[in-house]
DNA sequence: CTCCTGGGTTCGTAGAACGAACTGTGCTCC
DNA sequence: GGAGCACAGTTCGTTCTACGAACCCAGGAG
């Protein structure tokens, strides 16, 4: 856990990667719609890309240069249940309204999507208490 | 979820509370276990507390002065699935070994717990691609 | 030829994190 | 009853990072 935030907990990556998740791939829309430093941005898209999160992808708009964009590596999909996450806990907590300011609905049943805890036995849980943490293997750290 | 982020997004916050669901609740054994240095954790923990996702209860050990400890409310509670997300990726991606070095548990049924996006008809979703995000209000943002 | 836009890089400054040293308080042990 | 110790911080100086503004370069449009 350590480790994903070493790799995504840095202050503008998962804000990267909502956008990503939301169809933005071009950095002047990155750039405007977080209002991060360009030179940040420029950062934090390098070392995602790096981690293999997105990938740089060149293209070619009608009548425009090669320009490139940025895309989700499968890798980079599998973040999706921690931005989900974050997202439900703002949503119950912080919004002013009441109303979340996005919502996730199933493609096809239409009805509200959100994240559960479950065991491999199928059953539901109510809440962290009804999890014990097992370490693995004891060793250094 | 900016919002989320910028509530608990600095940079030892998350691991705070990884700690504080594992059960530790004092100063010396966060310090200890994070390496953080103390003035960064007093102001992590301050901001927490000042949150309401952490709670500064007095207590006195037997034979010992009165010290504070910190526990989790359920404000903080709910920030569990984040962390499970969080930990669920760096499992799959970072794990050196191929071992998670800690496993969670079904309290009663021992099977192992992870997270899942489900709809409010009761399907399980496979990924990010069954959900369409809708945007709720048009307001200012 | 000049302007504009996308995608950057290069600055200087302001703020945050770091480690080490210091403070204070209530133990226990000699 | 004084010395030492552990816990919970605070203070301090240095280093690292974020920030905003300015600059650069390429290609297309006017």
């Amino acid at each position: 856990m350590a480790g994903t935030l070493a790799v995504v907990g840095e202050k503008w990556s998962l804000l990267v990667l909502r956008e990503a998740f939301l169809g933005v791939r071009r950095f002047a829309d990155l750039q405007r719609n977080l209002g991060a430093p360009k030179a940040v941005l420029t950062d934090r898209l390098a070392t995602l890309v790096e981690q293999g999160i997105l990938h740089r992808v060149p293209y070619q708009a009608e009548g425009e240069r090669q320009r490139h964009e940025y895309r989700l590596t499968p890798k980079g999909i599998d973040l999706y249940p921690t931005l989900v996450a974050l997202m439900q806990w703002g949503d119950r907590y912080l919004a002013e309204d009441g109303v979340a300011p996005l919502a996730l609905e199933h493609r096809g049943c239409g009805a509200p999507v959100h994240l559960a805890l479950v065991c491999e036995d199928g059953h539901a849980l109510a809440g962290a208490r009804e999890v014990r943490p097992r370490p693995a293997a004891v060793s250094s750290r």
